[in-house]
DNA sequence: GTAGGGTTAG
C-alpha cells in the first residue's frame, strides 16, 4: 500500500543514478542567477532598433519619452529604460522617481541609492514620492538613518507614505524599536501604518505584539483587510496558537476574504503549523482552484505533521490531468521531510532527479533540504556529495551537514565540519552548537567537551535553554555529572527537555533515588511529563533495579498523565524484569504488549537471558532478532559468548561462521582515557603500552587474586587458535590496561575516568571493584549503556548491567 | 504621469 501511494507523477522518468547525476548538476548550475533578468534585457535590446535610438535623441524631455520611460520601467525593461533616461532631460523630479523605482523593483538597491545621491548632486529636490522608494532601498542601518535625517530636514517626516516605509525599513535592519518610535510619532495613521507595524512584528518573530496590534487596530476603528489577516495568521504560527488562529479564520470568513489565494495559503499554513492539520485539510478541500502556493502549503502541512503519504498524495493531486499544476522548488523542499520520515530513499532520489531535470539546481534551500534528507535516510555519502558541490552555502547548510554526520554516528566528521565552519564567515547559532554537542556527547571525552563549552562562552552566547540542554546531555555522557548538574541548576528557565535530560543523566550514573526526587521537583514546578520523561524514569528504575517503582511509573504514565506507553517504555520494563530475574514475566510482557516487538525488545530479553544464563530463551530471542535485523553483530557476539561460557564450542564456531558468511566483524573492544589534554586508546591485549602499565597490572592482578603474567612475558603473549576461539583471557582487557595507566598518571585521590565502546565484561567488572578497594581510588567506567562508579569494592550498578 | 503593508522553503 505504501509503495502505491508513493507512485508520484514525479517518477515518470526513472530516478537518476547516483554516479551519473552529479557532474551534470555542476553543468546545470553554471546558469546565471540573473538569467531571467538577462533574458528580459536581451529581448528589450532587440526591440531597441536604430529607429528608436534616433527617437531617443530627438525627444528629450517630451511627454512621449516620459510615457516610454514609464512603459519600460513597468515592464521590467530596465536596461532600455536606463538608456532612455540617459538621453532625457532630467530637470523633473518625476523622471528621477520613476528611474529609482525601476531600480528598486529589480532589487538593485545600491544602484537606486546611488541614483538618489546623483539626483541630489544635480540639484534636483527629492519629494514625497522619492522617499518611499529610497527608504525601501536602504539595507543598512547607517544608510537608513542618513535618509531618515534628510526626510526630517526636508519636512517629509509627517508624510504617511514616508513613515510607513520607515517602519518596515527599520525592522528589516534589525531595529524594531525605531519602527515603533516612527509609528508612535505619526500624527495620523492609516490601515497601512497598522499593517506595517503588525507585519514587522511577525518579521522579527514577535507574534504576540503582532496580535496585540491586530486587535488594537480594530478597536480604534481602523478595521482590517486581507494584508492584516495574513500578518495575524503568521503571528499565530509564531506563537503556536491554534485558538487565535481559529479566531482570525472567523474574521477571514466574516470579511469574505476566503477566496483570496494568499489568504488561503496563509490559513492552511497556520492550521498546519498550529497543530490543526485536519482543519487545514478541510479548508483546502473546499478550494476549487488551488494555485501552486496553496498546494505547497498543504503539502508542507502534511509533511510537518508526520503524514508523509498524504503529502505524496497531494503532489499527485496537484498534477491531475484536468487541473495540472507543476511542482516548483518549494513543492520539492516541502516534500523531502516526508521522504526522511519514511526513510524513503528512492522517493528522495526521485525528487533530486526531478529537480535536476527541471533545472531547479543549483538552489541553496533545495540543496540544503537534500543534504538533510540524505542524512536522515542514512546516506551520508550522498549528503556530502550535495553539500560539497553546492555553489553557495549558508549557516543552515552547514548545520544540516553537521547534523547528518551526527545522525549517521560519524561524530568525528561532525566535529571536523564544525571546525571547518569556523573558517567561514558565519557565526554558529544554537542549532550548530546543539548538533556539535551531540557529537561530543558520543565521543564522550570530557576535556574536548569542555573546550566547546568554552567556545560557546567565547562567542558570547547567552546560554539559551536549547544549548544548555545539549550541554547537560554532553557532560553527563562524558561522565561529568557534576558539570551537568551545575548547568542545570544555573538555568533560569528550565523546559521539559532540561528536566528529562537531567533525570536521564542521573539514571545513567545509577542514582535512581535522585531521579525520583527530580521528577517530583519537576511536577511541583508545574511541568507535564511526556514520553521521554518516563523513558528517563524507567531507565533509572532498570539501572538501579527498583522493580516496584518501575511498575508504578509504567502504570501511572497512562493513568495519571495520559501518556501511552511506547515501544521504548516496554523496552525499559523488559530491562527491569530481566534485571530482577523474572524472565517468565518478561516473556509474557512481550506477548501482551499491543505493539509489534522490535529487535531492541528481543535484545532486552536476550541480555536478560544472558545474565541469568538461560540459553534456550537466548536462542528464542536471538532467532527473533535475526529475522528482524540480520546484521545485528551484538546479537551474534552475545550468543557466541553464552555458548563459550558453557563450553559449547561447536555452537560458538557455528555462530562465528554465520557471522563470517554475512560479512560481519566483531566490534573490537577499546577503552579511552584522557590525560594532559591527550587521548589514550587501549585495545584488548594491547602490547604497545609502557612497561610500567604492565608491571602495575601484574601487581594488581596478583593482589586481587588473579594469576598475573609477568610483564616480560606479555610481548611473547600469543593466544593459540583454541584460545582465540574460546575468547581471550580478560586479564589484559583494555579497561584494565586503561585503569593501570590512569592510576599511574593521576595523583592520589583523583578519580580515574574511562570510556569503553562496548559493554563491560563480567570479569573486568569484578576485577575493577577489587582494584577500587585495594587502591582506595574511585574508578568510573562508562560503557555503551551506562556509567559504573567503582568505589570501596562496590559498583553503583549493584552488579547488574 | 509615480507611493506604502502581504502567501508556501532548509
Amino acid at each position: 500500500m505504501a509503495k502505491e501511494s508513493l507512485n508520484l507523477r514525479l517518477q515518470i522518468a526513472p530516478p537518476i543514478s547516483e554516479h551519473r547525476y552529479f557532474p551534470a548538476i555542476i553543468q546545470a548550475s553554471k546558469k546565471s542567477p540573473n538569467h531571467e533578468l538577462r533574458i528580459r534585457h536581451h529581448n528589450s535590446r532587440k526591440s531597441t532598433t536604430s529607429a528608436s535610438r534616433r527617437e531617443f535623441r530627438s525627444v528629450e524631455g517630451s511627454i512621449l519619452s516620459i510615457k516610454r520611460l514609464l512603459y519600460y520601467v513597468n515592464n521590467g525593461c530596465l536596461e532600455t529604460a536606463l538608456q532612455l533616461f540617459d538621453k532625457m532631460g532630467k530637470s523633473k523630479t518625476f523622471v528621477w522617481n520613476v528611474m529609482i523605482r525601476g531600480l528598486v523593483d529589480s532589487g538593485l538597491f545600491q544602484e537606486a541609492i546611488e541614483m538618489y545621491y546623483q539626483m541630489r548632486i544635480e540639484g534636483i529636490e527629492a519629494d514625497n514620492f522619492t522617499f518611499p522608494f529610497v527608504i525601501k532601498a536602504c539595507v543598512g542601518l547607517k544608510e537608513g538613518k542618513n535618509v531618515h535625517s534628510t526626510v526630517i530636514k526636508l519636512g517629509f517626516d509627517l508624510d504617511i507614505y514616508v513613515c510607513n516605509a520607515l517602519i518596515v525599513m527599520y525592522a528589516k535592519v534589525g531595529c524594531v524599536e525605531d519602527s515603533e518610535r516612527v509609528f508612535e510619532r505619526m500624527p495620523v495613521r492609516d490601515l497601512v501604518s497598522w499593517n506595517s507595524m503588525a507585519s514587522v512584528y511577525v518579521l522579527v518573530g514577535d507574534g504576540w505584539s503582532s496580535l496585540m496590534c491586530f486587535e488594537k487596530m480594530q478597536r480604534v476603528g481602523v478595521g482590517l483587510d486581507r494584508i492584516s489577516c495574513i500578518s495575524a495568521l503568521g503571528a499565530c504560527v509564531l506563537e503556536h496558537r491554534l485558538l487565535s488562529g481559529k479566531e482570525i479564520f472567523c474574521q477571514v470568513l466574516k470579511n469574505g476574504l476566503e477566496l483570496d489565494p494568499m489568504i488561503q495559503s496563509s490559513v492552511i499554513d497556520m492550521f498546519g503549523k498550529c497543530g490543526g492539520v485536519d482543519y487545514a485539510e478541510r479548508f483546502c478541500d473546499r478550494i476549487a482552484e488551488k494555485n501552486v502556493v496553496v498546494w505547497n502549503s498543504m503539502i508542507g502541512a502534511y509533511a510537518g505533521n508526520k503524514k508523509p503519504f498524504e503529502s505524496f498524495a497531494c503532489v499527485e493531486m496537484m498534477q491531475d490531468a484536468n487541473s495540472y499544476m507543476a511542482p516548483d522548488t518549494v513543492t520539492l523542499i516541502n516534500l523531502l521531510p516526508s521522504c526522511s520520515n519514511l526513510r524513503a530513499l528512492l522517493q528522495g532520489k526521485t525528487i533530486h532527479g526531478y529537480a535536476f531535470r527541471k533545472g531547479f539546481l543549483s538552489h541553496l534551500v533545495l540543496e540544503t533540504a537534500l543534504v538533510d534528507m540524505y542524512g536522515k535516510c542514512g546516506r551520508l555519502v550522498l549528503a556530502e556529495s550535495v553539500f560539497f558541490r553546492m555553489k553557495t552555502r549558508n549557516l543552515v547548510s552547514w548545520n544540516a551537514m553537521i547534523a547528518a554526520y551526527v545522525q549517521n554516528s560519524k561524530d568525528r566528521g561532525a566535529i571536523e565540519t564544525f571546525r571547518d565552519l569556523q573558517l567561514e564567515p558565519y557565526v554558529p547559532d544554537e542549532i550548530t552548537f546543539a548538533s556539535t554537542l551531540a557529537a561530543y556527547a558520543e565521543i564522550a571525552l570530557p576535556k574536548e567537551g569542555e573546550q566547546i563549552h568554552g567556545l560557546i562562552c567565547k562567542f558570547g552566547f547567552s546560554l539559551g535553554v536549547y544549548v544548555a540542554n545539549a550541554l547537560i546531555h554532553m557532560y553527563s555522557k562524558c561522565g561529568d555529572l557534576e558539570a551537568a548538574r551545575k548547568i542545570f541548576d544555573r538555568l533560569e528557565f528550565k523546559d521539559l527537555v532540561s528536566w528529562n535530560t537531567i533525570i536521564m543523566a542521573y539514571a545513567i550514573h545509577g542514582s535512581g533515588a535522585y531521579c525520583f526526587r527530580l521528577f517530583s521537583d519537576m511536577i511541583n514546578e508545574g511541568h507535564e511529563p511526556n514520553g521521554s520523561t518516563f523513558v528517563s524514569l524507567l531507565s533509572a528504575c532498570s539501572i538501579t533495579g527498583i522493580v516496584d517503582e518501575g511498575w508504578e511509573f509504567f502504570y501511572s504514565m497512562k493513568r495519571d498523565y495520559g501518556v501511552d506507553p511506547g515501544i521504548e517504555h516496554y523496552g525499559c520494563m523488559l530491562d527491569l524484569l530481566g534485571r530482577a530475574g523474572n524472565l517468565e514475566r518478561a516473556k509474557r510482557l512481550i506477548e501482551e504488549m499491543p505493539l509489534e516487538p522490535t529487535s531492541r525488545i528481543w535484545g532486552s530479553l536476550l541480555a536478560a537471558s544472558r545474565h541469568h544464563r538461560d540459553i534456550t530463551l537466548a536462542e528464542l530471542a536471538a532467532n527473533h532478532i535475526f529475522s528482524l535485523d540480520g546484521d545485528n553483530t551484538g546479537c551474534y557476539v552475545l550468543l557466541a559468548n553464552m555458548y563459550a561460557e558453557v563450553g559449547r564450542w561447536e555452537d560458538v564456531e557455528r555462530v562465528r561462521s554465520l557471522m563470517k558468511k554475512q560479512g560481519l566483524k566483531m566490534t573490537s573492544s577499546c577503552s579511552i582515557l584522557e590525560h594532559n589534554g591527550r587521548t589514550h586508546k587501549f585495545k584488548n591485549h594491547d602490547r604497545s603500552q609502557s612497561y610500567a602499565v604492565y608491571e602495575a597490572l601484574d601487581v594488581l592482578s596478583r593482589k586481587i587474586g588473579e594469576n598475573g603474567v609477568h610483564c616480560s612475558s606479555v610481548s611473547k603473549f600469543k593466544p593459540t587458535e583454541s584460545l582465540k576461539a574460546r575468547g581471550n583471557s580478560p586479564m589484559y582487557h583494555s579497561v584494565r590496561l586503561a585503569t593501570c595507566f590512569g592510576l599511574i598518571k593521576t595523583t592520589i585521590g583523583e578519580t580515574v575516568l574511562i570510556r569503553k565502546n562496548v559493554r563491560l565484561c563480567e570479569d573486568c567488572h569484578s576485577a575493577t571493584k577489587k582494584i577500587s578497594l585495594i587502591t582506595k581510588r574511585e574508578i568510573v567506567v562508562g560503557d555503551s549503556k551506562m556509567y559504573h562508579h567503582f568505589k570501596d569494592g562496590r559498583c553503583s550498578c549493584g552488579d547488574y548491567w
